[in-house]
This record gives C-alpha cells, sequence and structure tokens, in this order.
DNA sequence: TTGTAGGCGTTATCAG
DNA sequence: CTGATAACGCCTACAA
C-alpha cells in the first residue's frame, strides 16, 4: 500500500519497483536500447502494470519549450474554421506538435483572455484567425517572443507573418460580375459586424460604384445562421422592394436568403441573383448552385502551419506574407447572361 | 542588459527591480491587498512594465492540479458539438476553469492519443462526447484517476459519470409517428458508422417491427454532408422505388435528401415523408421544416460541467447517471394526418 | 550501462 | 507584512 492514495505513478515509483534509478527509466523510455537487456525487460513490465502516463509538464518547466502550438478561432460553430485547423494539423501532427484550440466568439477581449492562458502553457507558437487585436495582446506576444502567423486576412499592421487572402478584391470581383451579368440593384447583406464583414463591404460598395451605381446595404450584429438570412431578406425586400440581386457576407446568409425566395415563389435567379461567400456545402447541394467566393481554407492552414514551425527550427523562409489568392464559383444563383441580357430589355 | 536574451520575465526578474523577493511578488499577483500600500505600487509598475505573463507550469508540477478540464469531441466540422461545448463552457468559465478542447475524427485509436496529451497536461477532468473507448483509454482513465463525463449516448458499461440520452428510443419514437402517419415504406439512411448512427438505426428497425413491416437501410462509412445526403436519396430510389418515407441518422442528410427531392421534383412530404436528427438550424429554415429528434445538447454540456465540478469540489451528488431524454418536432416534413388518411385509401 | 547533482518557476509552510 | 526553504517530476551534464 502507498503512503500516498491515488498519486499517478512517476519515474521514481517505477524505479522503485525495477530496482533502478529513475534515471534509467527516463532513459528506457525515450529509447529502450540505451538500458541493458535485463533492466530493458524489468522496467518494461512495471511500467505496463502500473500504466504510466508521461508527465510533460517538467519538460516543458525546465526547456520552456511545450512542442504545442496555440490555434484561435473566433467561432466553433462557423463551419469555416474547421477546415482551417484540418490543414493546420495534417502539418503539426507529423512534426510532432501538439495544438491547442482555443476560441473566443469574436471579442478582442476574450480573444486576449485565451492567448493569456495558451501562453501560460507555454506554446510555442500561434495562429490567430483573425487580425483585430487589442494593445496588450499585442504586448503578450511581443514578451512571449514566441512566432506568431495572422491567417485569413491581410492585416494592414501585422504582428509577424500572414496567410490570408484579399477579401475586399473578391468581393469586388463577385459583385462585379452580377452587375456585369445585368443586374442593377444589388443589396448588400452582412452580420455580426467582423473585419471580413466590413472588407466585403467595402468590396461590394467599390464594384457599385465602378458601374456608377450606389448601393445599399443591411446589417445586423446577430450571428450568422440560416434562418437570419431569410429574415434579413424578407427585410431587403420590403426596404427595398425593387432589388434584384443580393450579395451576402457568407454561405450561411446567402444560403437562408435563397430557400426564403423559394419559400415566396420568388425565382432564383430569374427574379433575384444571390451570392455568397465560403463555399460552404450546403450551398453546393442547393438548386440553384449558390454563387460563392471560394477561400482556400485548408491550404491556409497548412502554409502557416508550415511556416510556423520553419520559423520554429530556426530556418530561413523567403516570404512571411503570403497572399493565397480567391477563385469565384458562379454556380447557378446569378442567372446565365443570356438571360440576362433579355432581362435587361425590359 | 540581460544575460539571457528573450527570456520571457520570471517573478525573480520582477522581484529584483523591485527590491522585493519573489515570494512576495508572487503574493501581490495572487492578491494584492496582501502586500503593503507601497510594496504593492511598486510592483505593480515593474509587472505592468516588463509585461509579465503568468506561468501555470510550475504550479501544476507542484500541485499535480492544473484547473483546466479536457474536452474530447468527435469532430470539429460537426455542428452538433458547439453547442455541447457552449453548455460546459457556460458552467466551466465561472468556475474558474480552463477547457481544453481535442477532436478524433471518431477514431478511438486517435481518442487514445488525445487523451494521452490532455493526461500529460494533468487535467483534472474529462469530457467526453462518445462511449466507445479502447481498452488503454480506460486504463490510462483509471490510472490517473481524474473524474470523466460520458455524455450525448447512454453507455452500458459507463466509465464514471454519464448525461446523456437515448438515441435508440428517440428513433423509435420519430420512425412509429412517420408510420403512424400512413408511410409504409420508411428506408434509414445512414452514415460514418458511429454508435449514434447504429443505436438510431435499430430504434428504427424496432418501430418498424413494431408494425409489422421489415426495414431497409442504406449506409456508408463517409462523413455527413448535405450533398452525401443526395447521394443516399437517389441510391435509395433506385434500389427502392416504391419509399415513401426517408428516417435520416442527422439532419445533415436529411437536409441533403429533402433538397435532391426538390430538384427532382419529388413532392415533400406528399410523395415521400422525412425526418433526420439533431434539430440543425439549416432544417428550420427549409419549406417543408424539416422533422426532426430534438437533441439538448446545451444542456447535455451544462449538467456534465456541473456532475464534473461537483465531484472535483468532493461534493456528494445524489445521481451520477443522467438522462436527459428528448423531444420530437414534427415539422412539415412528414405530412398532415388527414393527408396520409387519404394517402392510405389509395 | 547506470547513478548523482542540480535546475526549471512557482507556491505552501513556517519564521521573523 | 515579508522572507527563507523545500518541493513538484523530469532531463541535462557529468561521473563512475
Amino acid at each position: 500500500m502507498n503512503a500516498i492514495r491515488k498519486r499517478r505513478p512517476t519515474l521514481q515509483d517505477i524505479a522503485d519497483q525495477t530496482g533502478v534509478t529513475k534515471m534509467t527509466v527516463s532513459r528506457y523510455l525515450r529509447d529502450p536500447l540505451t538500458v541493458a537487456e535485463a533492466t530493458r525487460a524489468r522496467i518494461a513490465q512495471v511500467v505496463e502494470q502500473l500504466g504510466y502516463i508521461p508527465n510533460r509538464v517538467p519538460d516543458i518547466l525546465s526547456n520552456a519549450t511545450s512542442k504545442a502550438i496555440g490555434i484561435l478561432i473566433p467561432s466553433l460553430s462557423n463551419q469555416v474554421f474547421s477546415a482551417l485547423i484540418q490543414g493546420i494539423e495534417s502539418v503539426t501532427e507529423p512534426a510532432g506538435y501538439q495544438t491547442l484550440l482555443a476560441h473566443y466568439g469574436y471579442s478582442p477581449q476574450r480573444e486576449e483572455q485565451q492567448i493569456a492562458a495558451l501562453l501560460s502553457y507555454h506554446v510555442d507558437g500561434l495562429i490567430l484567425a483573425e487580425s483585430q487585436h487589442t494593445a496588450r495582446t499585442r504586448k503578450m506576444i511581443a514578451t512571449a517572443a514566441i512566432p506568431v502567423v495572422e491567417t485569413m486576412d491581410l492585416p494592414q499592421d501585422p504582428i509577424d507573418m500572414v496567410v490570408g487572402m484579399d477579401h475586399q478584391a473578391a468581393a469586388r470581383a463577385m459583385v462585379t460580375e452580377m452587375l456585369r451579368r445585368g443586374r442593377r440593384q444589388v443589396i448588400y447583406l452582412g452580420a455580426r459586424l467582423d473585419r471580413r464583414t466590413q472588407l466585403r463591404m467595402e468590396g461590394y460598395y467599390q464594384a457599385m460604384q465602378d458601374n456608377g451605381l450606389s448601393g445599399r446595404h443591411l446589417l445586423t450584429e446577430q450571428s450568422s445562421t440560416f434562418t437570419l438570412g431569410g429574415e434579413l431578406l424578407e427585410a431587403a425586400l420590403a426596404r427595398y422592394p425593387e432589388l434584384d440581386g443580393i450579395f451576402c457576407t457568407n454561405d450561411d446568409l446567402a444560403v437562408g436568403a435563397l430557400l426564403r425566395c423559394q419559400a415566396r415563389s420568388i425565382a432564383v435567379p430569374q427574379q433575384i441573383a444571390i451570392a455568397g461567400s465560403n463555399a460552404l456545402d450546403i450551398g453546393q447541394a442547393l438548386t440553384p448552385k449558390l454563387a460563392t467566393i471560394v477561400t482556400p481554407r485548408e491550404t491556409i492552414g497548412r502554409m502557416a502551419a508550415s511556416m510556423l514551425l520553419a520559423r520554429l527550427s530556426g530556418q530561413a523562409v523567403a516570404e512571411w506574407h503570403k497572399d493565397v489568392g480567391f477563385s469565384l464559383d458562379f454556380g447557378q444563383s446569378l442567372g446565365s447572361e443570356v438571360v440576362e441580357q433579355s432581362a435587361a430589355l425590359i
């Protein structure tokens, strides 16, 4: 019977039952071949019997390095970030790095707290999925002196490394295409006023102005859901009955809007063209298929992780700031150009 | 200039610049009022200037307790688990507990690895979102001697505490209702062969047998997506053209199936009734609204976290195994009973 | 091949 | 109110 109950086994416990010192056990655990065969067998047996669980804490304390990297995402319920994480882990896992995931509900204050928590565990690096941070966040990261990659966007004032894309340009391109196909009264729908919603709105207004049109938008602070997309569509129709197109900050809203149109027997794209962003699977399952901005999230994750690991291993990397670009999928919800031409005759 | 470059500040650094010992700084950080006012001011200033970041590692090492609990979820991309996590954190956060999130792609082996990783950080407790585990997982948890809550299901052989619901009974109830409304050729569609998919299938077959019918199912190992739901529907129609109802293991498949029906001009619910499980928002945005099993995920999370914290603080709790129940939302995709009666006359 | 000594940064404990 | 000491569990460095 042990003096202390229910304490989980340490190297010393194994050593005691094996008749060696914990140092030998430590060696065995790291490379069994460094201990004599007889010793090896005895240790192996006791390790198995006790169910020894490795303890990373002392090592982190000694070396101030944890072989763990922190990932911060604004929201767990937003599908968009799981692809980013997959991309990251496809690189970190083979490299033997642990990932610690934290989310913060789009609040910079909460991001700050979460980063503090991760730093208190001595993560070796951070991957962030937004580029707006509190002053304290920036100071903490500077003090911790660990590498950081900001992803998704292309921040004006980057903390360190960047892998992202130009959401404003993407929005501008999509709206430009809608206008090229003959739409004139395109309305912008946005939710949860995060940075990307703003950038896309700016792109939208640019495209409208490029074509001599004045845009109109509807925003809400609620977070994006499909039902919210439906409600925003209703509101837009009530306020701007003449609208002939909808550009949404994301596919969630766009899908909700499209479904509501169908429920109200408004023909998409004949009466209203609809486009979103992020290329969610649901948009592809709809009829008509949703036009969307394709954001290469997995690629962003992979590149961000690669850059971070390169930096951690002291490698030189040519570019610390990468723009991964985007592509547009026009789907079936913008209408064909032929249809537009006849529509334009009206 | 410091001897060592870029080392993040420790209590000793603050102490040196303040003329006290690190012990006093430690006290200040935990409760400023325990140090003299003059000292307090000096320490505060240096702490701010240095940007001290707390280091939890030594404390974890000393006390073998981290004030952190691990959450294991099978998948990040499955919407279902974000509500569970929200529920958990609504309890753990006010209580000052950190949550560490890990996911394992529905693989028990990977779950084992992730649990090992969490235990190596000395988490104080675990919340699991499935109830199938490897033998090694069970042994590790026993060795670590920390409290565990298994959630979502009601496992036969629980590790410790349980908060879940009876998926089999829920599926049986839903299918029974479909049959009561006159459907006879209801097919079961399942994906990714996890435990809950199996349980729901068993419930489905029970309901069919209760009504003297032999069921039929289509399964795939792919993970659930909306497009997959559409493909499964096509496959089901090809193999069982006479089908008049579809019960899906989750709303993702059900929504995909419903959209595909609409694309093919198959009237839902007139020709085919459809039901799913989990009450995702998208199902509620559709027309007709999707019939679904309402799983109280946030409640499960809250209760699980409460039980875990109760146990960690040594409180006695009456019940360690809770069945939170379920409810059914018949939506509009099952057809009204009147319609069914006339349909039944055919 | 195995053992000994010391240190990582914090806090509990006991002293002053 | 503040300080000295020891301890947590492992690993590096050195020794035998």
